[in-house]
Parts: structure tokens; C-alpha cells; sequence
RNA sequence: CGGGGUGUAGCUCAGCUUGGUAGAGCGCGCGCUUUGGGAGCGUGAGGCCGCAGGUUCAAAUCCUGUCACCCCGACCA
């Protein structure tokens, strides 16, 4: 049966919802595709639930293909597994707690790794059961701080989520191959283009990790890539430390030398002090890149301990709390993954020894000092002297400070060079599309998951887990496939394959359409429809873009020559086809494209 | 979490400064006309003006609080 306009669930509208910014937010919603029902929260109505279901076929066909079985559990679930895994704390706010009646803890899923590890538990104990994929198309909850851009970044979204179980090392590594493969796949039938990066493994304890990319100005995720073909999210990205300096060519740097710089609290005034002071050799000026900025930050732990930290980077370089989040745990011996953010007047109240905005190696706070990789033995820096509008000239990392640990700490720019020596980096920004990893054995461990092996000796299971966001892969495909007039879905996830469109009086034209459509359908065709009366030309022509099914057909003022037009919503091709065998033609258009 | 903006009909918005019977366009119902690019005329239905307090004879409008949504930021020696 083909889907009527005259009786479809739907309403398209003539303008942009005022809430809307990014495109497929706007369009999906004026198309009547979805519709928000709550923050973060939106409605599949008819048409986004067949695209939704389109794409959820087709991740489940890949997956079934490198040897994945589906199960399905409940979003609702019992706080004592997350316990045992710590991530009951460790998720923090993003995590939906609920209670029963009794006050018990649940919580709304935001990914199922402890289940998914207790079920084979409860089925498997034997080497031979394994390896084992399962994976499941699911409802996940994660309280964001601020939902945006529509189906991007939602409180409730569906994801396919699965998991791999070996006994070794190499089984996860085939594991891992074997969804790489089947991603690469699965966005390539949806019409999705995705680039796979490096990405943070995390202090999970894994070893690989790559997130799959799709390239949009509108990511949140920034990546860098060179011409070389080395890609990485730019958390992961390991910065090329400059050579550091022998003793020979230290000992003949100048000795630091402590000058006043009045009022010069910011880098760019630093700067101009330091120019007017004592100008650089050689002709040279002094720039930001030449002072040493040392940051207060705080990390904040499990237990809300808010603890302070220096770190010191190069002036020219702004620091990126998101990269400092994936190291400091280690640097200050902490288990977790620490938060971190910028010191607040409360945190640096507790360090009077600090002079803000004078702050330099050699403190009196006893605060850990770290610094970033730039700052090799025998760098020379102007930075603070700790006193007040006083700085120092010329002081030599390695010679006249130390340090307590080196740590990512910056953003990483446009041309900084490729960790594998591949050229300079291109950042671009991307949606998150995907994310593998290998889990090793945190959560088989945890949940005591083992198995006897070959020789009858208990191993623990090594585990992979492996996302996709199918909501997201929705809006990103329309945010891809778009134009000012409206979506152009790929064909393979498109509501529909044609949209047959009766515009005119005469009964003998939805006669006509109605026949096409019976012989669309008996081709294998799913087709929209437009059987509504009443409704001028203009309007049904304009729905026809805004809905964006690949391929639209006409039945109208043509019929009185005998025949109907075709046109290609996505390349705007328009043909005339003879009434006579159009089903056939048509099906052989869709069918060859 | 910080800053800014916005909450009035299904959608897009006006009205608020200066308090006095709730508005427009689109959409929706009915009638007639129209039928290849978001039609015309006529006539209707539809609102707890986000919510709660307060001021006032009187509050969409002023005050306080609160909630929601959108945008930007979350980083400076």
C-alpha cells in the first residue's frame, strides 16, 4: 500500500521552527519527519520512523554478516552492576537515576556494558563458547547539560551497541577488525561519508580505540589529519616535542634576569613590555610564543575533592581542558577520570602564595607543576616571577626549574606537525558517527567474567565494545543530503522510494496516478502518494522538496500527450517518460542509481 | 556552570516602553471560485499571554521568584 498524503500523519510547515539552527534540525522538523516532545527528546512521526527503521536494517544486516546475534534489554536498569563497575559514580551527572517505589536506585541506560558482560556470564563458561558478538538496537539516556541541534545532541537516542567476547588478546583484535569492516560497510550503504580516526582510548584500559567521523562544520569533535593520511581526534593527538638542548649549548645561554614589567597581566601586554625592555637579538621582536604562561587549574575527583595543579604552555598556545582531562589522572595518581576546569577564586584563595597574574616556575605554592611538551630541556622563556608586576627574562627550562610531569595541555593548531612525522595537520570538525574500542578486561574483571580455556584454568574474557548512533546517523544524513528547498535523502534509507504526485482536475489524472502507483508497487517500489484534491500545484511541488524522496513523479498536465515526468530530486534531472511502461522505466531508474 | 536572548493560537511573530475587552500572517473548518510553483473572496473555530507569587480598582504589559527553550562561552601568565 503506498502512503497517501490525503491521509498521511503529516503536517509540513511553511517556515522554520524558531528553535531550530542547524539544517537538519530545521528541515527534519518542517518536513515532518519528527517532532520535539520534550528537551533533548524528540518523536519519530510516520516518515522519520521509516528512514529511522531504514537505517537500523541496515546496521543490522552488517552486523548479522560478521556474525553478530541481537538481543534486546531493557533501558530500565538495577543500579548494582554500574556499582560494581564504579560507573554508578564515575558517570556522573549524565546519568538518568531513577527510583522505584521502595527508593531503590535504577537507572536509565546510557550503555550496557555491565549487562551485556553479566548475560554471558550467565550462559558461557567455557573457551569454546567464545568468541561471541552480540549487540542489541536500543534506547540509551544521557542527562546532557544542553541538548542542541535538534537530533545531534539529545537526551534520548537510539543506538546499536555491541560486544565482543574472546579469550586472548588476538581474538579481540579479529573482533575489533571484524566491526571496523562492517562500520566502514554500514556507512558506506547508508550514503554517509565518515573518515575513522584515532581516538582516546580513555583510561579504561583499552588499547585501540577510533571514532568514525563524518566531516561537517557543525561537529562537535575536532580531528586533524595530513596529507600523509594520518587522522586522529585532536584528544588523541601526541604532540613533537622540539630537541632538547645538551649541556654545552645550555651553559652558554644567558642566565635569567628578573625585570619589572609593570601592569602587564595578559600575554599581549607582556609582549610589548618585553619589546621596549630589551629587544631580541638579531633584529628580532619578542612574541607569545616566547613567554611561558603557567595556568592554575583544578581537577576535580570522584569524591568532589576540587585539587589545584600549575601547568605551563607556551603564551601563543591556549590550553585545552579536554586533553588535560585524558592525562591528569595519571600525573596526579588518582583513579578515574578526573574532571578538569579552570581555577576558581575560592580554589586560588587557598594558595596565597600564588601573584596572579605573575604566577612562574618556581613557586612557593608546592602545587604539582606540569608542562607541556614544547617545554624540552634548554627552552628559554620570559615568564612570571612571582612577584608583582615582575617577570623573568630568559629562564631555562631544565637549568633553572623543573618540573613534575609533562602533560598534553594545548590545543592542537593548523600546521602543528603529525606525531608520525607525516607533515604538518589540517584541523577539520566532525560528527561522531561511531566509536569502536578494545575494553580489554576492565569489565570482565569487575564482574568476574571467566572462562576455563584449553588448559582448564579460569581466564578472564577480553572484551571489545563497538557504537553507533542511529538517531544521530539520521540527522547527519539529512545535515549531508540537503539543499535550501528541502532534504534529498540517499536512496538506500529515503522513506520512500518514489513520490507519485496527481496535479490537475480531471479525474482521469489520479486515475492515471492511481494506476502508476499499483504498477510502482508491483515493481517492488515503496511509494508517497500525493492523492490530495484541493491542493494547488505549487504546494504539492514544494512538499515533493522538502520531503526529498529521491525520485518524484509528476502525473498532470503531461498525460495529455501521454506522458508523466520524472525527476531527480538530488541533481534536479528532469525527463518525460511515456505513461505506457513509466513503472518499468522508473523502477529501472531507482534500481541503476 | 557563566554570559546573552526568548517564552503570546498548531507554526512564524506583533502587542509590553506609557497597565484598561487578546492581535496578524500561515495552517485548520464551512461555502463559492481557482488547479503546473506555497491561490482568491466570504465566513468561522482556536489562547490560563510558560508557571507561581506580588503591586493595582484593573496585569500579556510593572515587580519578585521559578521553569523551559535558543545562542555563545567554559581559557590566560
Amino acid at each position: 500500500m503506498p502512503l497517501r498524503m490525503s491521509t498521511l500523519f503529516l503536517r509540513t510547515l511553511r517556515d522554520d521552527p524558531a528553535d531550530a539552527e542547524v539544517a537538519s534540525h530545521r528541515l527534519l522538523v518542517r518536513a515532518g519527519y519528527i517532532r520535539r516532545s520534550g528537551p533533548g527528546a524528540y518523536t519519530w512521526l510516520p516518515l522519520g520512523l521509516r528512514v529511522k527503521n531504514r537505517v537500523e536494517q541496515i546496521v543490522r544486516e552488517e552486523m548479522d554478516a560478521i556474525g553478530g546475534q541481537e538481543v534486546q534489554f531493557p533501558a530500565l536498569l538495577p543500579k548494582e552492576p554500574y556499582e560494581a563497575t564504579g560507573r554508578w559514580e564515575e558517570y556522573g551527572d549524565a546519568l538518568f537515576r531513577v527510583q522505584d517505589r521502595k527508593g531503590a536506585d535504577f537507572l536509565l541506560a546510557p550503555t550496557h556494558e555491565e549487562m551485556f558482560t553479566l548475560l554471558v556470564k550467565d550462559h558461557y563458561s567455557s573457551y569454546k563458547d567464545l568468541p561471541a558478538y552480540l549487540y542489541q538496537i536500543q534506547t540509551k539516556f544521557r542527562d546532557e547539560a544542553r541538548p542542541r541541534a535538534g537530533l545531534l545532541r539529545v537526551r534520548e537516542f537510539i543506538m546499536k551497541d555491541s560486544y565482543s567476547f574472546t579469550v586472548d588478546d588476538a581474538g579481540l583484535d579479529q573482533a575489533y577488525a571484524d566491526h571496523r569492516g562492517a562500520y566502514l560497510r554500514i556507512f558506506d550503504r547508508l550514503g554517509l561519508a565518515v573518515v575513522p580516526v584515532q581516538a582516546q582510548a580513555g583510561a579504561m584500559g583499552g588499547s585501540r580505540s577510533e571514532e568514525f567521523l563524518h566531516p561537517s562544520p557543525i561537529g562537535e569533535d575536532t580531528f586533524v589529519e595530513s596529507d600523509a593520511g594520518f587522522r586522529a581526534n585532536v584528544e588523541a593527538v601526541t604532540t613533537v616535542p622540539p630537541a632538547a638542548l645538551d649541556e654545552a649549548a645550555i651553559a652558554a645561554l644567558p642566565a635569567a634576569e628578573v625585570k619589572d614589567t609593570p601592569d602587564s597581566t595578559t600575554i599581549a601586554a607582556l609582549v610589548d613590555v618585553a619589546n621596549q625592555l630589551a629587544p631580541r637579538g638579531e633584529g628580532g621582536s619578542w612574541t607569545a610564543a616566547d613567554t611561558l604562561k603557567c595556568v592554575v587549574l583544578t581537577a576535580v575527583l570522584d569524591g568532589n575533592e576540587r585539587r589545584q595543579f600549575i601547568v605551563a604552555v607556551p603564551g601563543d598556545r591556549d590550553v585545552d581542558l579536554k586533553r588535560l582531562e585524558a592525562g591528569i589522572g595519571e600525573l596526579l595518581e588518582v583513579a578515574g577520570e578526573p574532571g578538569v576546569e579552570q581555577a576558581t577564586e575560592a580554589d586560588l584563595a587557598r594558595h596565597p602564595s600564588l601573584v596572579k597574574g605573575y604566577i612562574g616556575p618556581n613557586n612557593e605554592s608546592g602545587l604539582p607543576f606540569f608542562v607541556d611538551p614544547r617545554i624540552v630541556t634548554g627552552t628559554a622563556w620570559i615568564t612570571g616571577a612571582n612577584a608583582l608586576q615582575q617577570h623573568v627574562f630568559g629562564l631555562v627550562a631544565g637549568r633553572d626549574f623543573q618540573w613534575d610531569g609533562v602533560i598534553e595541555a594545548t590545543e592542537v593548531r593548523d600546521g602543528d606537525p603529525a606525531p608520525d612525522g607525516s607533515g604538518p595537520l589540517r584541523t577539520r570538525r566532525g560528527i561522531e558517527m561511531g566509536h569502536i574500542f578494545q575494553l580489554g578486561r576492565k569489565y570482565a574483571e569487575a564482574l568476574d567474567l571467566k572462562v576455563l580455556d584449553q588448559n582448564g584454568k579460569q581466564v578472564v574474557v577480553t572484551m571489545g565494545s563497538y557504537g553507533i548512533g542511529v538517531t544521530r546517523a539520521v540527522a547527519a544524513l539529512a545535515e549531508s543530503h540537503h539543499d535550501e528547498k528541502g532534504l534529498a535523502w540517499p536512496r538506500a534509507i529515503a522513506p520512500a522510494d518514489v513520490h507519485v504526485v496527481a496535479t490537475g482536475k480531471g479525474e482521469e489524472i489520479f486515475a492515471a496516478a492511481e494506476q502508476l502507483v499499483g504498477d510502482l508497487e508491483a515493481q517492488g517500489l515503496t511509494v508517497l502518494y500525493d492523492d490530495r484534491k484541493k491542493v494547488s500545484a505549487g504546494v504539492k511541488f514544494s512538499d515533493v522538496e522538502l520531503i526529498g524522496i529521491p525520485t518524484s513523479v509528476v502525473v498532470g498536465r503531461g498525460l495529455a500527450d501521454g506522458v508523466v515526468e520524472v525527476k531527480d530530486r538530488a541533481t534536479g534531472e528532469a525527463q518525460s517518460v511515456e505513461v505506457a511502461g513509466a513503472a518499468a522505466a522508473i523502477a529501472g531508474l531507482v534500481r541503476s542509481a
